[in-house]
DNA sequence: GATTCTCATTAAACCAGTTTAATAAATATA
DNA sequence: TATATTTATTAAACTGGTTTAATGAGAATC
């Protein structure tokens, strides 16, 4: 078999654990902070889920790709991106305890247009787009936890509109620093500045600004 | 019984007609375009939709109030803003088949900060939110259309995310011209600024330069 | 230990907006 | 029809970013 070939499928498959029987309690316990599900609705839903794991550095996703899954971070973060000419726009990160896909593509249907990539070494579990089908119409609960899981969701991107709409780019440094400050320990400055918006020269001007005052 | 007093109740009271059986099936077919539904379960629903109407200029919502109603607009347009250091800030404008509320505090159950004020004599449906639940609670498919829906305003607002994100202000003129031309028939060019979020000023300066090229 | 690479800062010139204020045009009201 | 009010435009001065390019500082690699 050509070599060439055979790096690339071990780059695509390199990364898979295969089932795991293992510790969803954080997942279920999430989920639970949703709606209520019973246990038998639960273990029905639970064994959709398979555990991954990614190096650092690797893409769950890239354009052009379908969404196939929706995550659930269990340890790490991830970028999630799209490149505007030739330049990384990060649109969010997403760490411990977080569910994410391209939700843009995966809803829509379409091609993804984003990357998302591994800023750590992580471990997910994934649940295929047909599987979650599968879920919805055996639960009446867990389509409930579908619909309040997406309200959340709104709640969010609604809030980062305002941001935009209303914060200055100091303001929005210093509302990030105050909420995720996390993310200044395990991301570089230069993702932080595309995800605010500004560029790393920007935001370098701001925390000069900030420093004398 | 005083006067100013009776002026008041009038306000609040006039705009609500009592409910009619009648032509809800522009809403039916709205709520059909996102998920199957049965006949007995969308008569279960829509038995709890009433038709209101409201006067130009009188406020759906304003500061301070818990969101009681979900909106189906049947004819007419609404803004829904916020107030920031005493300037209207419009999130959006709502038009014929639209559903619509202050979805934030809706969903978060807080008080809302944002106003949402009749640009035209309107007509709407309106659905209260234990009704709401009701609904959902009684029907997996009426649930299902809550999500879908919900869906659906996700997508519109990370679309709005990433206009504002990677488009110049004369680009989303533009776009916004092309996708909703209608609006610059009904809306005044300030309303349309803000929405925009920009000054008068500025929208006046993009003009120009547009008319020249 | 020296070299390379990546990331952050600084400087200079530039630009698309802002604010304020005056004016013009359109609309509603007396 | 005249008058008042609201809405849109223009001008001038200002501002907080941008781009480009050079420099500095830390981490990874040879």
């Amino acid at each position: 078999m050509d070599k060439r070939l055979l790096f690339v499928i071990s780059k695509i498959f390199c990364s898979f654990v295969e089932n795991s029987s293992v510790p969803l309690e954080e997942l279920k316990k999430t989920i639970r902070s949703y709606a209520h599900v019973s246990d038998s609705d639960m273990e029905f839903g639970m064994k959709f889920y398979k555990r991954k794991t990614f190096k650092k550095g690797d893409f769950l996703l890239k354009p052009g790709q379908y969404i196939e899954y929706f995550y659930f971070m269990k340890k790490g973060c991830v970028s999630y991106y799209s490149m505007e000419e030739g330049k990384a726009q990060v649109m969010e990160f997403f760490t411990e305890g977080s569910f994410f896909t391209d939700l843009y593509a995966y809803i829509q249907e379409i091609p993804s247009e984003s990357y998302i990539e591994a800023l750590e070494d992580i471990t997910v579990y994934a649940i295929s787009k047909t599987d979650v089908q599968k879920v919805f119409d055996h639960s009446h609960q867990l389509e409930r936890f579908g619909r309040l899981s997406m309200q959340r969701t709104f709640v969010i991107t609604f809030q980062r509109i305002n941001q935009l709409r209303n914060l200055s780019n100091q303001e929005r440094y210093l509302e990030l620093q105050k909420k995720r400050p996390e993310l200044f320990q395990r991301v570089p400055q230069y993702l932080i500045a595309s995800y605010l918006g500004l560029t790393p020269v920007g935001l370098s001007k701001i925390r000069k600004r900030l420093s004398k005052s």
